[in-house]
DNA sequence: ACTAGCTTTTACATTTTTTTTACAACTTGT
DNA sequence: ACAAGTTGTAAAAAAAATGTAAAAGCTAGT
């Protein structure tokens, strides 16, 4: 709470983000930094636990590579290296231990989470239309 | 309480902190700054009741290495010494000389208490989920 | 000033996480 | 089907964080 008469930056009020995402089979606490999935808490690691709230915080939509990078990396890092695609692979890895895939990549750009719906027979994200992505 | 009239910064009012923590092994007297292991007094120091305190008062949560050291050794206190490492270790060994472990590391964080339960088998603290900072 | 107990530092060992590398597999446009 | 570009994978290397033992430094009480 703000005190009265007292005034704030408008740079620092906080995002209204959300607290926490939350489908049929997944749960992530963005502020604790937990994730559940079917129940059982994933272990992740740091760079894994951000790359899984950047892409649910931005659930259905497509997050280009580039964001993915430097907002996890920083300005820097070589595209070279398969750096990223490392840690979506043990993302991935980690939560289809407990529950269905829900990281679909999509090609030349990036990568989307989808919402997990249990009514849906099955995710198919077999392959993905390509995008294009205002710079 | 806070005389009428007066205001007080949020950050300053005092938590309703419970006295005493209790849980089926350990029991910490917060105001006479007495713990108890399965019944066992625990013979801590200063700095090693203090640590045990702030964790588990916040038990289940984490408190990251910065909050530790900060409320523990004061503002200063150089990143690159193990200080904090060797009292966490001497305050574990304490305790497991009479129960089992409750403090466990979160990786690039900082450590938790977690509240022992009698009827859980066993505490797995093998590896634990790490948190992510919001950007 | 001396001692006993507490705290901090130091120097490594160990563990965990992150990055790199080399190559395989896949997409897409032609 | 081919070529070019992109992504997936496994394993190893590198980096970062934590654990540990021992010694050195402090401090309160005498």
């Amino acid at each position: 709470m703000i005190p009265k008469g007292e005034t704030m930056a408008i740079e620092t009020i906080p995002a209204p983000m959300k607290q926490l995402y939350r489908d049929d089979q997944l749960e992530i606490d963005f502020v604790r930094g937990q994730a559940l999935v079917q129940g059982n808490q994933l272990v992740l690691t740091r760079k894994e636990f951000e790359l899984l709230a950047m892409l649910a915080a931005n659930e259905g939509e497509i997050v280009p590579r580039e964001v993915l990078m430097k907002r996890i990396w920083g300005y820097s890092m070589e595209i070279r290296t398969r750096t990223l695609d490392v840690h979506v692979r043990r993302l991935r890895r980690k939560i289809m231990e407990f529950g269905q895939p829900c990281i679909e990549t999509v090609f030349g750009v990036g990568y989307r989470f989808q919402r997990y719906r249990a009514d849906r027979q099955r995710q198919s994200f077999s392959s993905v239309a390509c995008v294009a992505v205002p710079a």
